[in-house]
RNA sequence: GCGCGGUUAGCUCAGUGGUAGAGCAUUACCUUGACACGGUAGGGGUCACAGGUUCGAACCCUGUAUCGCGCACCA
């Protein structure tokens, strides 16, 4: 390797490894492999959608995980892909055809509006694809996939026509919630209740059959009296029993005659009576709740709302074509023109906003496609037994009551981008026997090959509700056994449930008669798929059977309803099937949810906000590794991520630091050394190696417990707080020295320690570990696939074994040896600073050492002591007074005339130290004097604190001979 | 209202029964032959509060306060 430059540049080395594994197909999942597999597939990002640093946290665990894997020797498959995004993708697209064409979507039809969403895909369905190569991701590119890929829309559809074909998908009117701008139902996860400040206003109502009998009834909404169709009371409600049955006068519209402004007074218990008034007006055709109640008693709808929120003929004159929130206001004046408000007083209360609109969502009537959730009690079994792990586990209890309380689910969206319902129907005026004959007909199976997978059976026929077999042959036996004479023309609503493109065909070339439903389904109905849809199902794919079920799914909280839950039951009921030879048919066995990333203030980052940094730019700036490395150290399990970009210049910091200790190795000279002879390590070697092992243990541990802050921390601290500042600086004592044998030991302890620190390094900073890797020379040691060719498939390292300790003499004392005399050094350093002594003077120590010390030892203490030389005097040595003195474990340090010291500075300095052991010793004293204590606790920690005062006792006496020392 | 999580150094966070920790920030000194994206030595904490269990509590239990999140048809 050439010269390493003083400084590490990342946009040197990241953009060229990527197109090195790239071109390598390092990222290329083989399922013929006998490799035991590794998969996860990637939470797919919306296809228009930018990179932001919940991607980068979210990927980066990812990439860890799978770069993790491949060198723990599985067979990795991290599937990649984007998702269509519905609603978001189709606003965006409205938005520019509006700023550019100043048209609405319905100005160019659907089929030339989805052209254009296409051509934005197109423009811009790479760009968060690249960003995320940006970042290192190592994904399988070869099998991106895209939620509207055509292979992909088919397991939409066939999952679709399978789920209609057990009745647990259908179509019906109920209530929804209605985003009036994006003018679609939405699920009830995609409403957010959010506390809203507003009026509750009371009105007063007179009773029609009491004249002079007032009712005061409250409520937030007056704008939907007009559709209020009843008023109700609690039946045991004593103060208004007696008025069940009788009418009010409702207020508006005021033009109304009175006749027709009568609205019946109901008892039904879901009035409160001790909220408000005990009096609720009834809108059967605007509230979720109230449209119950109209159910129980039969009351009738009226809407007085369009489906853009503004009010309709029906709200009146003086509410006519405003809209809703005006409609409000207009509404309380003309209560109060007829004096029939009481009052208006602020309020804040919950109301529903649609998520992506961030307006009011209105409840409304209107005929929607709903799935009841399949395999709900094994999804929630899998996981409350433990199957399938949570990880932080708390999740599970959220999952489970979600779970337990769930609604159908509203699939069906009024929107043109997405998966259009594969269902064709037709009101048909006819008999059934001709009916039923001209279906067979249409359904004749296809002289067109079907991809594998799918079959005839993936069609389903419902005449007026009832399903008849999808087969042409018996549809047509059955039209033949109608007896013509009992068989009437009436009307027949028929349903055509069918992935079949040529049944698809077919139906419409039938003409104007059959048409397809125009809805699309929810997003989320093709993503509850990704795991399997992704892996080529519903074909037996060699993918499937080697990658299926996924082992890690990472994703954020927020989407646990949304998706995972989703998946889980997708997999249970699509995957369940007994040929695929599983034990389960759990679609992944952990799922990791990450934190949110929040700002420096814990606000959730946001467009509109404008706090959320551009991780491309904090990747130019800092590199990508650092952006990695930073993210991952700040972000604890479960816990959300304050994110600052101090963390990403931490990261930067740490490769530099990375960097510049490979180039201290580089410039020591020579070749890899392989060889590391047991009867040439000195001390620091032995205590270097051992604390590897032990970051090799910790890394292992963090890594069993999914705790990447954990890990990044110890590699922090061990390369940084152990390797750097400890060992690289006593090593050069070595390399100052003459004995080459001992110069190529050392060189070869460090080879042995930085080939497995890259390793150890590589799943969290792949770039800079890559580039180290070669540059360093360890590649070639390697073999082609273990490393020689690229670090990603060189080994996870192993902690020591019993045999390879022995072999160098690893005893554990070696660490407190070593312990012991960085101790001394650090009370040493501090004696010079005591001593007012700059830190680019050279001292002369002398040494009056516990007990005979090797010459390389003492080499190590003058160079770690920064001294000009160290002085070795004998035991009975006295030095001269005043001399500033450290007594330590190892020995007694002195520092004669050097500098100015201040001696009641430093005096005062080991009064307070000494005060400090006092106190220590008293707090172990009187534990140990507890014969509660000594009884009680185990040997070890017995044992533990009677040598902890043992210590506390002889640094007091240090303390104590360096203050006597001074004032003599 | 129910559920969950947080509260530890100025800031961001580790720390699940036995000597309170890290990074950043801060103070002093230093561009010495890996690194100023650096080095050395410091300073800084009644672990939110109150009880309890224990020989011993940041940690376990009970309660309180406070912040955040999720769920919930109160007009």
């Amino acid at each position: 390797m050439a010269e390493l430059s003083k400084a590490y540049e990342p946009q040197l080395v990241e953009d060229k490894w990527y197109d090195f594994w790239l071109k390598q197909n390092c990222f290329t999942a083989n399922p013929k492999s006998a490799k035991p597999a590794y998969s996860i597939v990637i939470p797919p990002p919306n296809v228009t959608g930018m990179l932001h640093m919940g991607h980068v946290l979210n990927n980066t665990i990812q990439d860890i995980l799978a770069r993790k894997a491949r060198m723990d020797g599985k067979e990795v498959l991290w599937l990649p892909g984007t998702d269509h995004a519905g609603i978001a993708t189709q606003v965006m697209v409205e938005k520019q055809l509006k700023k550019e064409e100043k048209k609405p979507r319905h100005d160019l039809g659907r089929e030339e509006f989805l052209k254009r969403v296409w051509l934005w895909k197109e423009k811009h369905g790479d760009i968060i694809i690249n960003q995320l190569k940006k970042l290192g991701s190592s994904c399988d590119w070869t099998r991106e996939r895209f939620t509207m890929d055509p292979e992909y829309s088919r397991c939409v559809q066939k999952v679709f026509v399978e789920l209609y074909k057990k009745g647990l998908i259908y179509r019906g009117k109920r209530m929804v919630n209605w985003c009036p701008v994006s003018q679609t139902a939405l699920s009830d996860e995609e409403v957010e209740m959010k506390a809203q400040k507003g009026f509750m206003y009371h009105f007063k109502v007179e009773v029609a059959e009491l004249p002079g009998t007032w009712l005061t009834i409250a409520t937030t909404r007056p704008e939907t009296i007009p559709g209020d169709t009843a008023v109700a009371v609690n039946p045991k409600d004593p103060r208004y029993t007696h008025l069940i049955g009788k009418h009010i006068v409702r207020p508006l519209p005021a033009e109304l005659p009175r006749e027709q402004k009568l609205i019946p007074i109901i008892g039904d218990e879901h009035v409160d009576f001790e909220f408000g008034t005990g009096v609720l007006k009834v809108t059967p055709a605007h509230d979720k709740a109230d449209f119950d109640i109209g159910t129980r008693h039969k009351l009738p709808l009226i809407e007085v709302i369009n489906a853009d929120g503004s009010m309709n003929d029906l709200a009146g004159a003086d509410l006519r074509g405003l809209d809703r929130f005006k409609a409000r206001k207009v509404a309380v004046e003309k209560l109060t023109e007829q004096e029939a408000l009481v009052e208006a007083k602020p309020y804040e209360n919950n109301v529903g906003y649609s998520q992506r609109a961030d307006v009011p969502i209105e409840p409304r009537l209107s005929e929607q496609w709903f799935l009841k959730y399949p395999a709900v009690e094994q999804s929630k079994a899998c996981v409350a037994e433990g199957r399938m792990k949570f990880h932080p586990d708390r999740w599970a209890k959220v999952y489970d009551h979600w779970l337990t309380n769930i609604q159908d689910w509203c699939i069906s969206r009024q929107l043109w981008w997405g998966h259009r319902i594969p269902v064709w129907s037709k009101r048909w005026q006819g008999n059934l026997r001709d009916i039923l004959t001209d279906i067979a007909g249409l359904i004749i199976k296809d002289v067109y090959p079907q991809p594998a997978g799918f079959d005839s059976q993936d069609l389903a026929i419902t005449i007026n509700g009832k399903q008849y077999l999808a087969d042409s042959v018996a549809l047509q036996k059955l039209a033949n056994s109608i007896d013509k004479s009992f068989d009437q023309t009436s009307e027949y609503y028929v349903q055509i449930a069918t992935v079949n493109p040529s049944i698809q065909k077919n139906l419409e070339l039938a003409g104007v008669e059959f048409s397809q439903d125009s809805d699309v389904l929810d997003t989320w109905f093709s993503s509850w798929l990704w795991p399997f849809a992704t892996m080529g199902w519903p074909e037996q794919t060699e993918t499937l059977k080697k990658f299926y079920p996924t082992t890690d799914l990472v994703t954020g909280p927020d989407i646990i309803f949304f998706w995972v839950a989703r998946m889980i039951m997708a997999g249970y009921e699509f995957m369940g099937e007994p040929q695929f030879g599983l034990p389960d048919a759990l679609p992944f066995q952990n799922v990791y949810f990450t934190g949110i990333i929040r700002d420096k203030q814990g606000r959730k980052m946001s467009k509109t906000l404008g706090n959320s940094p551009d991780p491309i730019e904090l990747i130019t700036k800092y590199g990508a590794d650092a952006l990695r490395f930073g993210t991952m150290r700040g972000a604890p399990l479960g816990q959300d991520v304050m994110f600052d970009e101090k963390d990403v210049e931490l990261g930067r910091n740490f490769c530099n630091k990375l960097w510049n200790a490979c180039r201290f190795r580089q410039m020591q000279g020579g070749e890899v050394q392989g060889e590391i002879n047991p009867a040439l390590l000195t001390n620091d070697d032995k205590w270097i190696l051992l604390k590897l092992d032990a970051a090799i243990r910790e890394l292992d541990t963090a890594f069993a417990a999914y705790k990447f802050s954990d890990a990044t921390a110890a590699l922090y601290r061990f390369f940084w707080n152990e390797y750097c500042d400890w060992y690289v600086e006593a090593s050069k004592a070595v390399f100052y020295g003459t004995d080459d044998a001992l110069k190529a030991n050392t060189l070869a302890v460090i080879d042995f320690v930085l080939s497995h620190t890259l390793r150890l390094f590589h799943p969290f900073i792949p770039f800079i570990s890559e580039e180290l890797w070669h540059g360093m020379g360890y590649s070639t040691e390697m073999p082609a696939d273990q490393g020689g060719e690229t670090i990603m498939y060189a080994h996870w390292p192993k902690p020591f074994d019993a045999e390879f300790t022995a072999h160098y003499g690893l005893e554990a004392c070696w660490l407190d040896i070593v312990n012991a005399r960085n101790e001394f050094v650090t009370q040493g350093r501090n004696l010079r600073r005591e001593g007012n002594i700059p830190a680019n003077k050279k001292v002369k120590f002398q040494f009056q050492p516990a007990a005979q010390p090797a010459p390389q030892d003492l080499e190590v203490l003058k160079i770690l002591l920064n001294a000009e030389s160290l002085e070795v005097v004998p035991a009975d040595f006295q030095p001269r007074k005043g001399t500033p003195t450290l007594r330590g474990a190892i020995g007694e340090l002195f520092m004669p005339l050097e500098g100015l010291i201040d001696v009641d500075a430093e005096k005062g300095r080991l009064q307070k130290e000494i005060e400090k052991f006092d106190s220590e010793i008293l707090k172990v004293e009187q534990k140990l004097a507890n014969p509660n204590f000594t009884t009680k606790v185990p040997a070890a920690v017995l044992e533990d604190h009677r040598n902890r005062l043992i210590e506390w006792q002889a640094k007091r006496e240090h303390a104590r001979a360096a203050l006597a020392a001074l004032e003599g």
